[in-house]
DNA sequence: TAGGCTTATGCCACTCAGTGGCAGAATCTT
DNA sequence: AAGATTCTGCCACTGAGTGGCATAAGCCTA
């Protein structure tokens, strides 16, 4: 129980909560640390399947036995940059304002809040390499878009929770056990529009060549929710008609 | 050459058009459907990690290096019928009315023209059984979202082709090929929203207890295409708001 | 219908991701 | 400082996925 928690929190806050944890988890934690840095470096360099899970422990002076227990797959350890955004952007959307806002709205700024508590030493850069050798690599690819569909539950059922939108167990309405519900369905539908925005706001930004921020990712993501409306109302002309 | 635009072919239209291909090809594709629907029959009595691709293989009578020769993974075969609507999306997608009509409502018709091309006999009971088996699976689910993922950059790609909406190639305007553009963001969000109503509208069919035709299918993409819009105007109310 | 040509298949050996078990070392507790 | 707990390393193992090569099956021409 101590360690979930432990665990959860570091992966927010990064380095400096380090400090106060026993020897035993920091230990851990460093290792875990070496652990994706020389992945992302070994992996930029010869490729995702040109590193062997050997190659790598042997790297970092660790058994391949200790390296499962960190993490789940080969493709985790060179996630692990983007999965960390997506825990923190869980816990700013269970404690964050929201009382007659826009829901989409709600997610934008519980998403812009997970970057802002990422930390400001290196994340950018891991990110960076993170998703750029997911870009030219099909596995990593797939588990980090999986790792993505978990979370987006996982928002969705904190939303319905938080706010109750729709009934969480036992509906007084006979017709909302039968089907989803229409507030159901809008939350979902609401959560994957701000992923997607999310989503093209990070392609984006991955795709220039120089100020790889936190708050020029933040900027990004704003644009994008801000196109959703158009998006949706956007129509099809003979030639190049933008739409408007 | 030719054996690709057959496979594009028979993989939409399904088993009429078989009669007419060389024998050659009839076999391979015979021996294919032989390893999907065994795939879905063993995995849904003994799970996914249940079956080894070598009991599979003396099922069916097949080596192991022919099933590589058919399917690029273990997860792959089992995920076929998702993946033969996502083929035939993107053929209904390049011909398809467009003009003066809202892009999502073109995405929504197309998604629809490729469920009414899915075969009507057992297309619906693979994808349900394939469905049920990602669910519990999540290596399965990984695949099949990274090939949605990758379906989804192919439908934008051309809807920017034919609709010109955005510069294919050589812009005029210089500015346009510094940053992705206006027209080519909101494309993509527009896809994914109506990806993502797809989803759920999948989603919802694969829960309910019967009734699992193509035709119910459609009818769910409709209601969740028809959510888009109160999905993004949804506000969080302090009780039970349900939204309107 | 017989010949050569093309292409799919089967078989074998191999690499590597991922797992279970156990002995020993390191850390925590009292 | 001793005992309990937990982490680590090592070993052997399963199973997915690949490359190479010989053979068989389908195809085309005469």
């Amino acid at each position: 129980m101590t360690s979930e928690k432990t665990a959860a929190k570091t992966a927010a806050n990064g380095t400096e909560s380090a400090a106060a944890l026993p020897l035993r988890e920091r230990k851990k934690l460093r290792t875990r640390q070496a652990l994706i840095d020389t992945a992302l470096e070994l992996f930029d360099a010869h490729g995702f399947d040109g590193v062997t899970l050997d190659r790598l422990c042997e790297a970092v002076e660790v058994s391949k036995r200790t390296f499962f227990r960190t993490f789940t797959s080969k493709e985790d350890v060179a996630m692990a940059p983007t999965q960390d955004l997506w825990a923190a952007f869980l816990e700013v959307l269970e404690s964050h304002p929201a009382e007659g806002r826009r829901l989409v709205t709600v997610l934008e700024e519980s998403l812009a809040g997970a970057i802002g508590r990422m930390p400001a030493d290196g994340w950018a850069d891991r990110v960076l390499a993170s998703r750029r050798l997911a870009a030219r690599t099909p596995s990593m690819d797939a588990h980090g878009l999986a790792f993505c569909d978990r979370t987006t539950r996982a928002a969705v059922s904190a939303i319905n929770r938080r706010f109750s939108l729709a009934p969480p167990a036992g509906p007084a309405d006979p017709a909302s056990s039968a089907r989803p519900g229409t507030a159901e369905l809008r939350t979902r539908l609401a959560v994957d529009m701000s992923v997607a925005a999310f989503h093209q706001a990070l392609d984006g930004w991955v795709a220039q060549p120089s100020g790889h921020t936190r708050e020029d990712l933040v900027r990004r993501l704003r644009t994008a929710c801000a196109e959703l409306p158009g998006a949706l109302a956007t129509t099809v002309g003979p030639h190049d008609r933008s739409g408007g």
